[in-house]
DNA sequence: CTGAAAGCGCTTACAG
DNA sequence: CTGAAAGCGCTTACAG
């Protein structure tokens, strides 16, 4: 590490100025340069082993290249990484850099972005009011996320029902979370559980489920008729398959159930979970276009609407209305 | 963000020149600067809203103030949020950022710690080889793990198997995992179970298990007079569990399994599984003071060997071994 | 005790 | 078509 290499270094070797080989380097367009020279450039930097300051080419240029992402809390860490390495791909290939930080961690520290002086930063979800006032005060350029894209993640809950009602389920109940971190997301699940219900003319109990009260919960549920439980996500619903389980009641014969996020967990439980589960390989990608096009101040190219982001994995929690139920005189 | 405060705006407020800002607001040691321009200076930069370049500040000081964590592959997100919060706070408090990247990203995008040129760089596990080579070769400081920190993370198995020995049970498996990326890890806990249940006289069977071959597994065991089953991981334990619950196998009461990391799935299974939690909060903070001591090229404190990281979290899927098996003349 | 000035390593008008 | 030079916003010896 004993001298650090630097542009002069490298002119040096070629025999050219510096302003030529940042020009080489950074592909500046309009400039002549014979090919020749071009390509002793790349050699020499190459075989000093020089890589730019990015500290001197942010102060200079006024750019830093980088750009922040806040993770969101849910409880789905399981899919970022997929999405993230998708859009750190598309980033880096336009020259930038992805970083994220946990929403917790920048809770404390307010100096991440003070000290990454990211060009733009945003957030996988919806960007708390008061987090987006901070950024813009310390004059940083934010970026919501593409309200098309965000509406297609919210498909899930009508996708739940739906694979209920088509199995002839009519009663069905939403299991909340009572995790104070999803407390929006959970509302916002809920809320479409119940449009999607409601416009089905499908019979909707809900509650919010918890190690504690899912046993009392749940009994209060069968008293009512319901044989199908849609949850938040697929924690909330290994607590309703415990509860029922430890009851004897058996799943999916006595009640079927279906959680979301395909959770890690989903596939390892007894009976296996019949979930949601997201593609966000294509959203990252589109993630990452929709930062380039606000860095360059270009329109941004609309989410489709059409992609398909979420699915449906059916394992084996989730069956048919057992006939005994409908002769109940349950609907 | 119409124009960029610097420290020459906030030097003209109080009447000084930019020096004596820079020295008051860095804490400067050795600087006589009388207490009222102290006061006045932190005053208006807090009043225009003033905080200094972080590029200028790197370029000039040849320091960037970042350490970069590079996450290691293990099947345990769920804990680094706790540790790196810890790490952070600690950091924070000495001026310093932290910032964190998966090695799956890295491995495609080289180009963060060339965008960032971190102080120094750490990982969380062993680094492996060919990384190491790569970050020096770019003329970055690295620093392992603590050995001594390193080692306390590895006593998990021996409890996992202590636990199963004082409930009476003599043979014993591994149920190790077939996730290519945990590959070493899950040697080296095989390894730690293997040198435990030797040092007691235990008996030991060991294989990977994936979905398929789980119950086949599972059955040759039991055929062996395998009585409860100590796990990679709490995935392993639930494929473990699942097979047991599918054949009628009762578990804890013909069978105990015990998991490894109290991953989120391990409580919300039927029979809620026994395992072994990592307290990494500890283990954060001594991170951070590691790197801190690195910078700073100083000695680092030994981390203590008797620190409790790990500890048995007793569920529901261990129990004292079964009369009918000791019965059976298994010792 | 405080300030003028050099220097960090780039980028990018601008002049030749 | 290429290079000399100013400038980005700091830090930090150094002079007074």
């Amino acid at each position: 590490v004993s001298k650090r290499i630097t542009a002069t270094d490298v002119a040096a070797a070629v025999g050219v100025s510096r302003s030529t080989v940042s020009f080489v380097l950074n592909h500046t367009p309009g400039q002549t340069i014979s090919p020749a020279v071009r390509q002793r450039v790349f050699q020499e930097a190459d075989r000093l082993g020089y890589s730019p300051d990015p500290h001197a080419r942010a102060l200079a240029s006024g750019q830093s290249r980088i750009v922040l992402v806040l993770l969101p809390e849910w409880p789905v860490e399981f899919l970022f990484s997929e999405m993230l390495e998708q859009a750190s791909h598309v980033l880096d290939d336009a020259g930038y850099t992805l970083v994220t930080t946990d929403p917790r961690r920048a809770e404390h520290t307010q100096r991440l972005w003070r000290s990454l002086r990211p060009d733009i930063v945003l957030s996988i979800g919806a960007m708390p009011q008061r987090q987006e006032d901070e950024l813009v005060h310390a004059g940083l350029r934010i970026m919501a996320p593409d309200p098309a894209a965000v509406r297609s993640l919210t498909v899930g809950p009508a996708m739940q029902v739906e694979h209920l009602r088509s199995l002839g389920h009519r009663r069905i109940s939403f299991a909340g979370t009572a995790v104070a971190a999803f407390r929006e997301m959970n509302a916002t699940r809920r809320a479409e559980v119940r449009r999607y219900a409601g416009r089905n003319a499908m019979a909707l109990r809900t509650a919010n489920v918890r190690p504690e009260n899912v046993a009392r919960v749940l009994d209060r549920w069968l008293d009512d008729g319901v044989t199908a439980v849609a949850a938040f996500n697929d924690n909330a619903a290994a607590l309703v398959v415990g509860a029922a389980l430890r009851q004897g009641i058996r799943i999916p014969d006595d009640l079927s159930v279906i959680g979301h996020d395909d959770a890690p967990l989903a596939a390892l439980l007894t009976p296996a979970l019949t979930t949601i589960r997201f593609d966000l390989a294509e959203l990252g990608r589109a993630f990452a276009r929709r930062a380039l096009a606000g860095l360059r101040m270009e329109a941004t190219e609309q989410f489709s609407e059409d992609s398909i982001l979420m699915q449906l994995v059916e394992r084996e929690s989730t069956g048919a209305i057992a006939p005994r139920d409908t002769a109940t005189g349950i609907r």
